[in-house]
RNA sequence: GCCUCCUUAGCUCAGUUGGUUAGAGCGGCGGACUGUUAAUCCGUAGGUCAAAGGUUCAAGUCCUUUAGGAGGCGCCA
């Protein structure tokens, strides 16, 4: 028998009149006659065509919408107009029935909230497994981006036994009996009992380890899991999502900002020419489910039309006291339209502002910088100034904040000075206060939000739907 | 954590100022047809209206609480 052949293998092959067996899901059996079948390997369905009036018939009742089937036969031009050629079935063999009474799932629109509440079995539509592959295509293309310019992925570690990363609230990781804590003589956690021998948590950031390995590697990249435990209820917040942080020697903010916008640039365009299929079907999707909104609340640019946008412009580069001015004087600002009426240089931008920026006054990707010190962490590089740091946030337009970054602070003293002011504890952190001391040198980096990459590109709406099994409060389902 | 909205058949929804026996499409099942493309046609089953309590002669419809979901805000990536 003829070996298996994956469906994009034949639509790139095209060996007509040649024996061949694929293997995949029934996506659809019409007529009694011609099955849809899918292998993952692509969007596209192969058509086979069974000879019904010599197959047993009890065969036949088993072809069922999401069973898995294996197909022997020979590839022919197709006589109907949907397609360039079928299979012709000599030989089919059901793998697993698929019970329609019992499958949650049907040939039929389903919607995305009941879709996720069936999250193990959401990757058999296409819509799913368009984001699927899509999400795979655009980890490997980063790899590829930081591997072809010399970049070290680093692996930072997942269980952090520092508590002061400073991006929020962290997840403990303990194996202590909590029915049966330890306790110290004045009744606190005797943490010095539990498996590390002191407190833990999952990352919340993996960079103040790769600014380590920056200071000798030079340029070094990490991509993995980071954990957040903030009550966050919104449509681009996870508890558990990934990360990509490059941090690099010898660089600046400008470097950084290079960096970032050629990164984007170059993922979103790597998708555009190898997720072509993928797109359109998102595209499409994104299309419907605008049909039901009003006018002005529909994208003005199609999926992949936005994405060539992206690919083709540079991004608007502003300060955040420009991007004030900018706001001061808006229509809606003066027209009290916002919630938060921006009147005095200092204030935090809150998400109407940022959207404005991006989506009604530069209608195009926005870097801000030199934000105020007194809003912005602590490693970032004070200003001439004294006021402004150098940070860099990247804001994408539906998404907001998709990349934060900045230049750090490697003067040792400046660096100690801020912590200190910030409460940020010394010993807690000399092993990155070290790097200060010994061979400082600037650098700079920033985190992207992969996720949320994501779903810029996939041009979903809900960051529950870009991860295969997301986590958020109150969830951790499968 | 805060605010707003939603929950009716397997799925997506309709259900009038509270008024008899709660409807449709899709899906399922049975049959017909057999070059279909969301196939088509005929027939058929399927509901404790999220749960509990209350108002009323009468509640899917009004009120309260709880649970689940969605969106917005804050925190950020």
């Amino acid at each position: 028998m003829a070996q298996r052949i994956k469906i994009t293998e034949i639509l790139r092959t095209e060996p007509l009149g040649e024996d061949i067996l694929v293997k995949g899901w029934v996506k659809a059996f019409r007529n009694n006659q011609f099955i849809a079948l899918n292998d993952g390997s692509s969007a596209f369905n192969l058509q086979v065509v069974v000879d019904h009036e010599n197959t047993d018939p009890a065969l036949l009742k088993r072809i069922t919408f999401g069973a898995a089937i294996g197909v022997h036969g020979t590839l022919v031009e197709s006589q109907g107009k949907g397609q360039k050629f079928e299979l012709k079935a000599a030989e089919i063999t059901i793998y697993g029935d698929c019970n329609p009474e019992e499958f949650p799932l049907q040939p039929k629109k389903q919607t995305l909230e009941f879709l996720r509440e069936h999250a193990h079995l959401r990757f058999r539509t296409n819509t799913f497994a368009a984001v699927f592959r899509i999400r795979h295509v655009l980890s490997y293309a980063i790899h590829k981006f930081f591997n072809d310019r010399g970049f070290v992925n680093l692996h930072s570690p997942i269980i952090t036994g520092s508590d002061a990363e400073g991006a929020g609230e962290m997840f403990r990781v303990t194996t202590l009996d909590l029915d049966k804590l330890p306790r110290t003589e004045d009744g606190a956690i005797d943490t010095s009992k539990d498996f590390f021998g002191k407190s833990t948590n999952l990352t919340v950031s993996g960079q103040l380890e790769a600014e380590l390995a920056a200071t000798a590697l030079g340029e070094v990249y990490t991509f993995g899991p980071t954990f957040r435990a903030e009550n966050s209820n919104t449509t681009r917040h996870l508890a558990e999502f990934w990360m990509i942080e490059p941090e690099v020697a010898f660089a600046d903010l400008n470097d950084n900002m290079n960096l970032a916008e050629a990164m984007l640039q170059y993922v979103i365009k790597y998708a555009l020419d190898h997720c072509a299929e993928d797109l359109r079907i998102l595209e499409e999707r994104l299309l419907e489910e605008e049909k039901s909104k009003p006018q002005d609340q529909r994208s003005e640019m199609a999926l992949t039309e936005k994405l060539r946008f992206v690919v083709q412009n540079e991004f608007q580069r502003l300060t955040y006291t420009e991007a004030i001015d900018i706001l001061k004087n808006s229509n809606p600002n003066k027209k009290g339209k916002f919630q938060y009426t921006i009147d005095a240089w200092g204030a935090d931008l809150q998400s109407e502002h940022e959207r404005y920026l991006v989506e009604k006054h530069f209608k195009k990707p926005v870097i801000l910088t030199d934000y105020p010190a007194a809003i912005k962490a602590f490693y970032m590089r004070l200003n001439e100034d004294g006021n402004t740091v150098r940070a860099m946030d990247i804001l994408f337009p539906g998404i907001g904040e998709i990349v934060g970054g900045s230049q750090r602070e490697e003067r040792y003293e400046v660096l100690l000075q801020k912590m200190q002011a910030m409460h940020i504890p010394e010993e807690e952190l000399y092993w990155y206060l070290d790097t200060r001391r010994f061979g400082s040198c600037p650098h700079a980096g920033f985190g992207l939000g992969f996720e949320r990459l994501v779903l810029f590109v996939t041009g979903m709406t809900n960051i529950r739907d870009v991860i295969p099994f997301p986590r958020y409060p109150g969830s951790a389902e499968f």
